[in-house]
DNA sequence: AGAAAGTATGTAACCGGTTACACATTATTT
DNA sequence: AAATAATGTGTAACCGGTTACATACTTTCT
């Protein structure tokens, strides 16, 4: 592999020169230029992007911490990073949190030695003192759909309490009359705004009881577990708002494994918009977040804090949208 | 932040000390050692990975190249390299090529400009020159699912043949008299070798014809569509076995819109054994490849390589394994 | 015309580690 | 007791870039 120096003997000038012609600030000449790009070219010159990052001390690397690549929220999520950090030249380390913050801590130490120049956070546990101490390292942060206690960063997310809302509403406008919610867990921002959405639009209607309610851990499973227990305290339950996609999957399956039909006995709702609410028969109505959208605003605000376009700390909230499919779509809408 | 050089003073003794305590390599005196470790302690030092990559050439990253994150059967590998790759000091970087040959082409230059350690590659198009070429610069490879043509190179896989014809024979064991093939695209080694052992399966049978074989292109909707052709052209098709889940899904989706029962009418058999096809009713029965540890030797094999544990080539050939689900479990086993 | 600003290039220190080599001391062989 | 081996440590070059600073020549301004 050539060096800067090679290529600098073979053009007649300094390795200074080089450097100037490749990152284009400095003074170079016309013809010195000519040169330079024939020297790099004879000798197949790539620059080494590891001993740039320890003299500029900027990688071109940044960090995405999430729960888990298997979630396909996050897959999609992680898509659209890695499109947007393409396309400026970055490269994206992957990092699988589930949640756990001794693995999250241990990510960032490892991310600070090798000099990551961001990290896109979309985990639980991240405390305000890991903020400031990345602050302080001049580490550009930006967090997805949660954000810290006291620390102000910038956060990326949406509407989930006004989604939790047009979710209910539109069960009810398809004639539910009894909406039951499973949902997510509370250490989140996304399952507790959801389930507070859900509360606000039910908790004065007359049908209305806590135990409408039920957990699902953002998992199939749990949705399964959840529907299970929901219709055999309320077996009268004609609409399930689900707080993620996921467990909407789950119960779908469960419902369908009851032999209760959907939407006509029972409809369902779920929220995320990921695809695999197109795979089941029927297809399943849900809230949709711009997922994809949300990834590619997120890199490209890091990258422009790294890039030191923006300075001050910036918040996005994402509108949500309601998509109906066939969970909700009744034959008669009875009432 | 710390570097060596103040652990040094600190200490009292020079950098080499420093470096050879934190490696393990070369002599450093009992009491030295506890003079460095509190001087590590107190300096809160932590070694600086890129300058480390830049003076050792070896920078604890290795790079995973291959469609799309998005896919299920890819994000579970995914998952499997990332867990392994953590275990051992290493970080992912991750490589959505979407099987593009020129996006791997620069995938495979900004790595080297990186001195990644070694890459996993599961895309398509790599061509046995770029083999040879990484085999020159030293960088190990591993290829997933797909081996180059002459070149030699390690390559972790799976009895793809042999599991596409325990598909068949299990269709048949349920009964099926027409079954049909959904195949995969014939530049993956996975979906050609899926449809050859189809062909072999049924070949000499009196019910076969050419038509029975479909393109889905590894796509939901590419299964949902042939499903249409197929049993347009042949409604008497009573077994359809996809050359993988993806397909498979959509297989199921559009069986059932046309109002065919899935397995009584129509039995179903999948390939890959991704989670999904536990999400939907009936289940998928699904000939399974261990995903996960496909991930994890290839990770494993890959770094013994990075670290000259290993120096030869390797191939594993991983056992498939029928799973029977709702989607073949006939309440009458007729004939 | 002389000062100031702009253009062009080179030298050498620096980023923060690793490691070959030299040297000194102590332990083991013969 | 001398030769040899093992242990312990330091010096300084090196990895391959970036960049502050110095220098010199042009051009523009007053």
């Amino acid at each position: 592999m050539a060096t800067i120096r090679d290529v600098a003997k073979l053009a007649g000038v300094s390795v200074a020169t080089i450097s100037r012609f490749l990152n284009k600030n400095g003074y170079v000449n016309e013809d010195t230029k000519l040169k330079v790009e024939q020297a790099i070219k004879t000798l197949q010159y790539e620059p080494n992007a590891i001993a740039r990052g320890l003299a500029g001390r900027k990688t071109g690397t940044i960090a995405l911490i999430f729960p888990d690549i298997t979630n396909p929220f996050f897959a999609e999520l992680a898509r659209a990073v890695e499109d947007v950090a393409r396309m400026y030249g970055y490269t994206v380390i992957l990092c699988n949190s589930d949640n756990q913050a001794d693995k999250e801590q241990t990510y960032i130490k490892v991310l600070k030695q090798r000099y990551v120049d961001g990290i896109l956070f979309a985990s639980y546990n991240l405390r305000s003192d890991d903020v400031e101490a990345l602050k302080n390292e001049k580490i550009p942060l930006v967090m997805l759909d949660r954000a810290p206690r006291d620390a102000s960063c910038s956060v990326v997310s949406s509407k989930h309490l006004e989604g939790a809302q047009m979710a209910v509403q539109h069960l009810m406008d398809v004639g539910c009359k009894k909406i039951a919610h499973i949902y997510g867990p509370q250490e989140t921002v996304t399952g507790r705004e959801r389930l507070i959405g859900y509360e606000q639009s039910v908790k004065h209607l007359p049908w209305y009881s806590p135990s409408l309610v039920e957990p699902g851990y953002f998992r199939v499973d749990g949705g399964m577990a959840a529907v299970e227990n929901l219709m055999q305290r309320h077996p009268d339950i004609d609409g399930i708002f689900a707080g993620n996609d996921t467990m909407a999957l789950g119960a779908l399956k469960k419902l369908q494994r009851m032999g209760l039909h959907v939407p006509d006995q029972v409809a369902l709702c779920g929220f995320d918009g990921i695809d695999l609410t197109l795979i089941v028969e029927p297809e399943i109505t849900t809230v949709s977040q711009p997922i994809y959208d949300m990834g590619m605003l997120s890199t490209r605000l890091l990258i422009k804090k790294i890039e030191g376009d923006i300075k001050e700390e910036q918040t996005h909230l994402f509108d949500v949208k309601l998509i109906t499919r066939g969970s909700t779509e009744r034959k008669r809408n009875d009432e």
